[in-house]
DNA sequence: ATCCTGATTTTTTTT
DNA sequence: AAATCAGGAT
C-alpha cells in the first residue's frame, strides 16, 4: 500500500478531534489512562485508537483485546471500528470481560478439571445451589437468606478469595458458616461442570496463575489491551489485566510480585461514574492507575459534546459534594440551554401523570420524538405506575431490565433442557426439568437421584440413565425416570448428529411433551408461554444463521489480515488455538453461553418509536435529548439501603450519571407520598435536589387533587403537603375516601370470563383474588395484570 | 405426588 | 402490591 495512503488514513482518524482526544488516539506503547468525563467522546477515542493501532502497524487485528461491560457496548464498538477500517473485525477480541473469559476458559477448560461444554449458571441457578448447600450445612433460612450468603460468596470471589482462603480469614460464627457453604458450593459447581458469573473471572485468573504457559500464550497474543469503563472493574478484573499485560500492582493490597509483560494497556473511565461498588467494583483501580504505572500517560477529556451548560453546571455542582476524586470540570459550547425542571407531586400516580403529560406535550409540539425520551428511576419497582400510565395514554414504550424474557419460567425450562443435553453433569438443569412437564417424578425421588450422584461421583445423566441402581427409588419413579432419560438420549443423539440449535430446540419441546402439556392447558396464559417459546426458537434460528454465515466467511477469506505488521513474537500461538471457536465448541454450547451472558442493556432497541424506561444503572453510557428522573425522594434516591456505610457517595455518582444523560431537557420529579411495600409512606424530596444551585432550576408544585375519577360523585380530600408531624395518615384517609367515593355497584367477575379493558383491550380473567382484585391476561400483548375490579375500566365482553 | 393457602418477604443497583 | 415459600390438605 502506498505511503501517502497510509498517512492519509491516519490523518483521517484525527479529524474533528480536540487536542487531548488526539493525544489519546495516537499514544504509542505503554500504559495510558484516559479520564473521560461524561459525554466527552470516549467511545470515539477508543474506536479510533483501535483503528490507529491497526493502520500504523502497531498491531494486527488478532493482537487487539478490547473489553467492555455489556454486549451492546461491544457491538457498538465493533460497528464503529468496522466503519473506520472499512472491513470486518473478525479476529479481534472485542467483547465483554465475561465473554472473553468464557472463551478462554472453554479453550483451556481441561486444565481446571472442567470440560469445554461447561454450563454458566445465572444468579437464580446459583442461588438455588447456594440454598441447597445451606440446607446441607443446616443453616436456618429464617436467620440467613440464600441471597445474603450468595452475595458474600460472590464478594469473596471478586476479591479472589478461594473457599479455603476465606475460611482461614473468617472470624465469628457467621463467616465460618459462609466459609462452609462456600466450600460445598464450589464442590457442587465443579461436580456439575458449571460456573457462576464470578467464576468466569475468578477461574480465568486461577488458570493464569496455575498455568504460566497458558498465561504466556494469551499475554503474548494480545499486544494491545483496551478497557472501557475502567472505574467499574473489580479486583479480579484488575488482576486479570495485570496477568495479561504485566507490570503494575497496588502495593497496598497486592503481592509485590512483578509480572513481566508489554504493559500496553489503555483504560478509559471516569471515577465520577463509578456506580457498581455493590458488585465488587473498586474505584481505587482507576484512582491508583498512576501509582500502578508511574510512567503512564494521563489524558483528561473535559469538553462535553452532549449537554447544555446548565445541565453540566448542575452535574458539576452535585458531584462536588463528594469527597474529591479526580478533579474534572465539564464544559460545553452548546449554549446555556433551558433550566432543569423540578416537579413536586402529591403521589406517584400524579408523578406518572405529569411525566406522561409532559411527554405527550413534547410529542404533540414536535419538540422530541419518542426515541429521544427516556425515563429513569432508581429501582425497577418504580416502573409499574409509569407503565400503566403510558399504556392508558397509548404511548408505546420499552422497559429495559425488570422481568426479562430469559427469566420466564418456560424459557428457562427450555434452556435447561438444552443445557443438560450439552452438559450431562448439569444437576441444576436436571432438577429443573426432570418433572416439567409433570411426569410423576416428585421431590423425594429427585432428591434420591441427586444424592446418589453426589455420593457416587458420577454425572447426573449417568445416574439417571440407570435409575434402578438408585437406592430407595420406587418402581413408578424408576419407570418414569427411565422413560424421561430415553427421550433425552434420543435428543442428545440428534445434537451429536449436528442438528442446528433451532431444530434441536423444536424437537426437544416436542418430544419431551412440553408443548403438548402447554397446549392441553387451553388458557391464554399457556398461549402466552407458547408464544414465548416460539420466540426462543426464532432466536435460535437467527443464531444458526449467523453461525452459517460466519463459517462461509471463513472459507472465503482465508487469513484476511492486513499487510503483515512487524511481529516480533514469531512463537506466539495462532489465535485459533487460543479460542475454541468454532468447530471445537459446538454451536449449542456457544448459543447457551451467549444467552447466559446477555445483559439487560443488550435488549435495548434504538431508532424505534418507543419511549425508554430503565434504571439509572442501565442508562450509563447512553444519552437522550430529554430525560426524566422519577422518584427523587429521600429513601428512594438516595436509596435507604445505601444510606449507611458510605454508600451515599455512590448514590450521588449515580445521580450524576443520570443528570449527564440529558442533552437538552432534564426533568427531576418527586412524590410527597408513595406506596412502598404496599404501605402509603410520606416522603421528603431527595437531598440531592438541594445540591443543584437554584438559578439552574425552575420549580413547580402540584397540589393534592380530589379523587373524582370523572364519575362526578368523588369526594375531594384536602391534604396539606406537610411532612413534619405524622406519616401515613394522609394516605389512609385518602384510601378511605376512595372506598366510599365511588357509588358504582361492584361488578363481579368469574374465573375464565372474557373481559374488555378500556386501555388494554380484550383479555380473560385468570384468577380471582381477595379484596376485589382480579388477574387478567390480555390478548393484545400477552401481559398479565392485576386489577381492582371495582375501579378498573373493565367490563364483561 | 400435587395442589392450595396463608405467611413471609421483598426493593437497590447487575455481568 | 407482588412474588415466593412452607406446610398442610387432598
Amino acid at each position: 500500500m502506498p505511503q501517502e495512503t497510509d498517512a492519509a488514513r491516519l490523518q483521517a482518524l484525527l479529524e474533528g478531534l480536540n487536542e487531548p482526544q488526539r493525544e489519546a488516539v495516537t499514544h504509542g506503547e505503554g500504559p495510558l489512562l484516559i479520564l473521560a468525563g461524561a459525554g466527552s467522546g470516549k467511545t470515539t477515542v477508543l474506536t479510533r485508537r483501535v483503528a490507529f493501532l491497526l493502520f500504523s502497524g502497531q498491531a494486527r487485528p488478532s493482537e487487539v483485546l478490547a473489553v467492555t461491560f455489556t454486549n451492546k457496548a461491544a457491538a457498538e464498538m465493533r460497528g464503529r471500528v468496522e466503519r473506520l477500517i472499512g472491513h470486518g473485525t473478525r479476529g479481534m477480541w472485542l467483547m465483554t470481560f465475561h465473554s472473553a473469559c468464557a472463551r478462554i476458559l472453554r479453550a483451556k477448560a481441561d486444565l481446571l478439571g472442567y470440560t469445554r461444554s461447561f454450563t454458566i449458571y445465572d444468579q437464580a441457578d446459583s442461588r438455588r445451589m447456594v440454598k441447597r448447600c445451606m440446607d446441607e450445612v443446616g443453616v436456618d433460612h429464617k436467620r440467613f437468606t440464600p441471597a445474603a450468603v450468595q452475595s458474600r460468596i460472590s464478594a469473596a470471589k471478586n476479591l479472589l478469595l478461594s473457599a479455603s482462603a476465606y475460611r482461614d480469614q473468617a472470624s465469628g460464627p457467621f463467616e465460618e458458616m459462609i466459609a462452609e457453604v462456600y466450600r460445598r458450593y464450589e464442590r457442587e459447581l465443579e461436580a456439575a461442570n458449571a460456573m457462576d458469573f464470578d467464576d468466569l473471572l475468578y477461574r480465568t485468573v486461577s488458570l493464569f496463575e496455575l498455568h504460566p504457559d497458558a498465561r504466556r500464550d494469551y499475554a503474548s497474543a494480545f499486544r494491545h489491551v483496551l478497557v472501557d469503563e475502567y472505574q467499574d472493574t473489580n479486583h479480579a478484573q484488575y488482576r486479570l489485566l495485570q496477568l495479561l499485560i504485566g507490570g503494575g500492582q497496588q502495593p497496598a493490597r497486592g503481592e509485590a510480585v512483578s509480572i513481566p509483560g508489554h504493559r500496553n494497556l489503555a483504560v478509559v473511565g471516569d471515577d465520577s461514574q463509578s456506580i457498581y461498588g455493590f458488585r465488587g467494583a473498586d474505584v481505587s483501580n482507576i484512582l491508583d492507575f498512576a501509582r500502578d504505572f508511574p510512567d503512564a500517560r494521563v489524558v483528561k477529556l473535559e469538553q462535553n459534546y452532549r449537554s447544555t451548560q446548565n445541565i453540566l453546571s448542575a452535574a458539576n455542582a452535585v458531584i462536588s459534594h463528594n469527597r474529591a476524586g479526580i478533579a474534572k470540570q465539564l464544559w460545553s459550547d452548546l449554549g446555556e440551554g433551558t433550566t432543569l425542571h423540578v416537579r413536586s407531586l402529591p403521589d406517584e400516580h400524579a408523578e406518572a401523570r405529569l411525566i406522561v403529560g409532559e411527554i405527550q406535550r413534547l410529542l404533540d409540539e414536535d419538540l422530541a420524538t419518542r426515541a429521544e425520551i427516556a425515563v429513569l428511576y432508581r429501582t425497577n419497582a418504580l416502573s409499574r405506575v409509569l407503565e400503566d400510565t403510558l399504556v392508558r395514554a397509548e404511548i408505546s414504550y420499552q422497559v429495559i431490565g425488570g422481568t426479562k424474557f430469559y427469566e420466564r419460567a418456560e424459557v428457562k425450562d427450555a434452556i435447561a433442557y438444552l443445557s443438560l443435553i450439552a452438559n450431562p453433569q448439569d444437576a441444576v438443569s436436571f432438577q429443573r426439568i426432570v418433572n416439567s412437564p409433570r411426569r410423576g417424578i416428585g421431590q423425594a425421588s429427585v432428591a434420591k437421584v441427586l444424592a446418589h450422584a453426589g455420593s457416587s461421583d458420577l454425572p447426573i445423566w449417568k445416574v439417571a440413565s440407570v435409575p434402578q441402581e438408585v437406592p430407595g427409588l420406587g418402581a413408578a419413579a424408576i419407570k418414569a425416570i427411565a422413560r424421561f432419560m430415553s427421550t433425552m438420549e434420543e435428543l442428545r443423539e440428534l445434537a451429536r448428529g449436528g442438528a442446528s440449535v433451532a431444530e434441536l430446540l423444536e424437537q426437544t419441546l416436542q418430544k419431551t411433551g412440553y408443548l403438548e402439556a402447554l397446549e392441553a392447558e387451553r388458557t391464554i396464559e399457556a398461549q402466552g408461554r407458547l408464544e414465548n417459546l416460539e420466540q426462543l426458537v426464532d432466536v435460535a434460528a437467527e443464531f444458526d444463521e449467523r453461525e452459517d454465515q460466519e463459517a462461509e466467511d471463513r472459507v472465503e477469506l482465508p487469513a484476511a489480515e492486513p499487510p503483515a505488521a512487524p511481529s516480533p513474537d514469531q512463537d506466539a500461538l495462532p489465535l485459533a488455538e487460543l479460542a475454541p471457536e468454532p468447530a471445537a465448541a459446538s454451536g449449542l454450547g456457544l448459543f447457551l453461553q451467549q444467552i447466559a451472558l446477555l445483559a439487560d442493556a443488550d435488549a435495548r432497541r434504538d431508532e424505534e418509536g418507543l419511549i425508554t424506561l430503565m434504571t439509572l444503572h442501565n442508562a450509563k453510557g447512553l444519552e437522550y435529548p430529554v430525560i426524566f428522573i422519577a422518584g427523587c425522594e429521600e429513601g428512594v434516591f438516595p436509596h435507604s439501603r445505601a444510606l449507611d456505610e458510605g454508600g451515599i457517595e455512590e448514590e450521588r455518582r449515580l445521580f450524576y450519571v443520570g443528570i449527564t444523560r440529558a442533552m437538552r431537557e432534564l426533568y427531576l420529579t418527586y412524590a410527597r407520598r408513595r406506596r412502598i411495600f404496599g404501605e402509603p409512606t410520606a416522603s421528603l424530596p431527595s437531598s440531592f435536589l438541594q445540591e443543584i444551585p437554584d438559578e439552574l432550576i425552575d420549580f413547580e408544585q402540584e397540589q393534592e387533587r380530589g379523587f373524582g375519577f370523572g364519575f362526578g360523585g368523588g369526594t375531594a380530600v384536602e391534604i396539606r403537603p406537610s411532612f413534619g408531624g405524622f406519616s401515613g395518615g394522609g394516605g389512609v384517609r385518602a384510601s378511605d375516601a376512595r372506598r366510599r367515593g365511588n357509588g358504582c355497584p361492584a361488578p363481579s367477575f368469574r374465573l375464565g370470563e372474557d373481559v374488555v379493558h378500556a386501555a388494554f383491550g380484550e383479555g380473560v380473567v385468570t384468577a380471582i383474588e381477595p379484596d376485589g382484585v382480579i388477574v387478567v391476561r390480555f390478548a393484545g400483548d400477552g401481559s398479565e395484570r392485576k386489577l381492582i375490579a371495582e375501579y378498573a375500566p373493565v367490563s364483561r365482553r
